[in-house]
DNA sequence: AACGCTAATCTAAACGTTTCGATAGTGTCA
DNA sequence: TGACACTATCGAAACGTTTAGATTAGCGTT
């Protein structure tokens, strides 16, 4: 800029005042500068824009797995929303990792991101502090924090879950597994409860051996299906309460001889693109993804723009079953196949 | 800064030295100022020290569409890579358009990313001013760019397309349908090249009617697949160049009444997780996401550690056809159903 | 002609670091 | 006792912007 000064014959301030069209300036000199800018060909430094200003405008987003097609699809909106408002988003995975989440929270801010939307993992202690310490506007993402009370837009996990199961146990289904996630983050914690309710209502026990939990990745998903499908009273259905887990379920079953939705039922949360097209295809709890990028793009976007002292806002969206035919009704009687 | 050197009665310059252990400081010293550190909770601000440093110590990646699991797969690769060397990374999706291609890396360059890693899209004059104007760090990500020598990654598309097209061949198809992306990227070219120079080794015509280009949406690849089921004489395979199309290929396939393998052998480029738990377990040519992810990094990094000079390197991975039940043999007539 | 008002422009400080060169302190050795 | 080397510390400039406030010029009023 000192530089386009110079060669402009005008002080740096008439620059930045062009520029950023703070005052007005002289048609002469404008066309001088201009001039000038294009010569050189000047781009404005945003570092130290930024560290006169106070804003970066970029943000920070972490999400466990950007290959989780949940997330996938999320931050593609999210992606998009921001840059729609000329923001640049840096974008982090947490790996379902707490100290890799620290370090990356910490890695955001120490980059004076203007905001951050977290899809978090673990028990958020850290999450906390940044709440309060950094000036920073949070967003919570998919999963709520205790004690951390911010903006948020989650789903209706507990009801989403309780219409699939009380759809499977319409369909006659008695027994059925579930596979959860490590229940120490608020959805996993809230599709229990759905499941456990659904049994109820329908005046069913909830069987301690029908409950596995794993780590959200495929090979948990396999080996809690391994462990449903090898108990002597084995279920019928299986609903997998992550979207990974439930590729190991496929392979489990196929590995053990069985076919779906002949042999067992299976159905899972979240919905992908290529769903209804493979065999079986699976009936699943679909996710607003974009309503819900679109909505925790706009809580941050709104406390960016100024709006930094209202009281933190709550988004619940609803989950919607997709039903597809990867369950099947159930006579009275349990078909028992061997392979 | 200034308040922790007053707190510990130092200098900021002794507080810097202490912090980046460009000097030795007294431990005498040292100890008050961590202690003042943690009193005030003192974080080092990024952006003033990339002002006066000149590096940000973060880079730009852009890709067409984040929610191809391609690319899906390498941005994880990518991000976890620069993550362990302490690098930020922002991500920008170009939606394979060229003005928002030129917008997103502007803004990167606007933010003074280090370096840029870029899947591009069009025909990347914009490009070739970057890489010889801006003086960061340019490495290409799965598809060249005419007259932009610099680092770059891809794969050998043309024999890959070669093997699968052979494949087919071999399995005693004689008109396979392709269908391919705008051509104006390296990719769509080379695999066109493969599969035309598959036929001729086989001595096989290139027909025209059996080619069919889209924009890499799902809805090109159904409409494409549907114009090539309404020929009279139908191919009896249809080869998809990318990925998200395949996924229309198999509605139309599914809405048209036919059925894969059964009547229409189907295969595509790029794998994707669940490929082999679905029916029909979807033949693909896979390519080595990891390694494509990591050298890219690598690369960069590499060029980010100081080694700008280098002649560019080109990197040129092999794909991997993955045989599953997609594709089924053709007997001397070709089945003719209706649904 | 002196005055005030407005519009255009400029000067200079500030943002929070890093780093060069200067300075003060300490011990060694002739 | 100086001269010297060495270490620890500091002062201040620089990075490239923005912006508050000062200055200047032009012009209409009285």
């Amino acid at each position: 800029m000192l530089h386009v000064a110079e060669a402009a014959r005008v002080s740096v301030a008439t620059v930045s005042a062009l520029i950023n069209g703070t005052a007005t300036v002289s048609p002469e000199l404008s066309q001088r500068i201009e001039q000038a800018i294009r010569d050189i060909g000047y781009k404005r430094n945003a570092i130290a824009r930024s560290l006169k200003m106070g804003t970066t405008r970029t943000i920070g987003l972490t999400v466990p797995h950007i290959t989780n097609p949940f997330f996938t699809a999320v931050v593609s909106v999210i992606q998009q929303a921001f840059d729609r408002a000329g923001y640049a988003v840096m974008l982090c995975c947490t790996d379902e990792d707490l100290n890799t989440q620290d370090d990356q929270i910490r890695l955001l801010l120490d980059r004076m991101v203007d905001g951050l939307i977290v899809a978090r993992v673990g028990d958020g202690a850290i999450l906390e502090r940044i709440v309060a310490d950094a000036n920073v506007p949070v967003v919570l993402l998919d999963r709520l924090c205790e004690g951390v009370d911010t903006d948020a837009v989650v789903l209706d996990n507990q009801r989403a879950v309780f219409d699939a199961i009380t759809y499977l146990i319409d369909l006659g289904h008695r027994r059925i597994g579930y596979i959860t996630g490590t229940s120490d983050i608020s959805p996993m914690h809230d599709r229990m409860t759905g499941y456990c309710e659904a049994l109820q209502a329908a005046g069913l026990p909830v069987a301690e051996e029908l409950v596995r939990s794993g780590n959200f990745h495929e090979i948990d998903g396999y080996n809690a299906t391994m462990q449903l499908l090898s108990l002597h009273d084995r279920p019928s259905a299986i609903f997998s309460a992550n979207n990974p887990m439930v590729i190991g379920t496929m392979k489990a079953i196929r590995d053990i001889g069985l076919s779906c939705p002949e042999d067992i039922s299976v159905a899972c949360f979240d919905d992908f693109p290529w769903s209804d097209v493979f065999q079986p295809q699976l009936t699943t709890v679909a996710q607003p993804v974009q309503a819900i990028g679109e909505q925790a793009a706009n809580l941050l976007l709104d406390r960016l723009a100024g709006n930094r002292d209202a009281p933190p806002r709550k988004l619940v969206l609803k989950g919607r079953l997709m039903i597809r035919n990867s369950c099947r009704p159930l006579g009275a009687v349990v078909q028992s196949l061997s392979a």
